[in-house]
DNA sequence: AAGAATATAAACAACATACTCACATTTTCT
DNA sequence: AGAAAATGTGAGTATGTTGTTTATATTCTT
């Protein structure tokens, strides 16, 4: 029962060093972020992905171990991207409208690409790996950054964590579902969305007038 | 080319008569949604169904012809919940709060049983036989709700359609997310998706104060 | 007790798909 | 130029999955 072996932690099977090759590893890794989107996780299939790329099965197997390790480097990058975008717009102090619609306009251009990646890699794809731990890492830090604006522009707020994560899942929802009916780009809902940042963070909205 | 044969329409293949077998065929709907819900449309395979259900596949094929149908049949269920969630709380005349509040209840009390269940329908679960039109009528009527809320409480809107797609599409991503995470239940959750509910459709957020 | 309805699960046929391997081509190095 | 290393190829395989059927057993109705 102790003899469960520790799986080699490569990455790569091998580390492009030409520059052929490492065009063809972000090929791969772009045409398998497309598949995964358009085709869900049931449709990611390695075969379809090399296809996509425009290279071979078998030069993708050269450079990653399995499919799993794919998806991992196909999330790490995706992540990466959205972490900046939220990064930059709760950057120093600007006007909570600023914010909103920076953070708004962010999310917009990260999802543009691949519409419904984000979606799948959280409610699909499978996590099975050393990948939990990444995983986790990058949920932490993405609430850290809402969390701060938070408490920037909603001050009188005990419970900064639970807003936070409000927030940041409407968002995703809206997002979400523009994405999927291709109207990501519609200016008449960045403008809601923008509204609806600044409503609930902004927050005076006891007793309804009527 | 043209002698694509329409499949006969049959949502069962056979009508239950006894009780038995009633409560046979409610037993795999209801595992059906668990399935999914658990494993989602990757996992969801019909002898799992059938185990999960106590029931064996036999008894699955003799009610439905084959898997989509079953999908169907699910489907049309946890639509008809839904559906019946929002039509309860857009009903008459009531302050915005109490609106959000009911709002909010409902669709947590409708996601309690199988958390994820609307989102896998919604996006991974295909829908190619004839539940296009159902599903559209569906959506439809979904938004419908929606929007009447909308109209009665945020009278000086223009696009009312998009406010209350970004309202439901928010809605749906709190609510979801929550699932995911085991956390519907939280009150204190619940307390800050009605201050967004009403926050947003309230809407006096011009000019941040600062 | 006969016959209809319902339940069972082993088995299958068809298919999909992750991954390997032996060989071809290109680049780098001496 | 030529050897060696790096990179690319894709048919093939091995393995599993899964929707579905069928022959048989059990339960219900009359």
């Amino acid at each position: 029962m102790s003899t469960r072996i520790a799986k080699p932690r490569s990455r790569m099977r091998k580390e492009p060093s030409q520059a052929r090759s490492r065009a063809t590893v972000e090929a791969i890794i772009e045409a398998g972020a497309r598949v995964l989107s358009d085709l869900g996780w049931a449709g990611f299939t390695t075969n379809k992905v090399a296809e996509a790329a425009g290279a071979s099965i078998g030069s993708l197997y050269q450079y990653f171990p399995d499919k799993l390790s794919l998806v991992e480097a196909i999330r790490r990058r995706h992540f990466d991207q959205v972490l900046a975008v939220i990064s930059d717009a709760a950057g120093d102090e600007k006007p909570l409208r600023q914010f909103a619609r920076e953070l708004t306009r962010g999310m917009i251009a990260a999802h543009s690409i691949h519409p419904t990646l984000h979606q799948v890699l959280l409610d699909e794809a499978p996590g099975d790996r050393g990948s939990r731990a990444a995983h986790a890492a990058f949920q932490s830090r993405y609430l850290e950054h809402y969390a701060a604006a938070v408490a920037q522009y909603r001050r009188r707020t005990k419970d900064t964590e639970t807003v936070a994560r409000v927030l940041s899942s409407a968002v995703e929802g809206v997002i979400h579902n523009a994405a999927r009916r291709g109207m990501l780009e519609a200016p008449e809902l960045q403008k809601q969305l923008v509204d609806l940042i600044c409503a609930y963070l902004s927050g005076q909205h006891r007793a309804a007038p009527r």
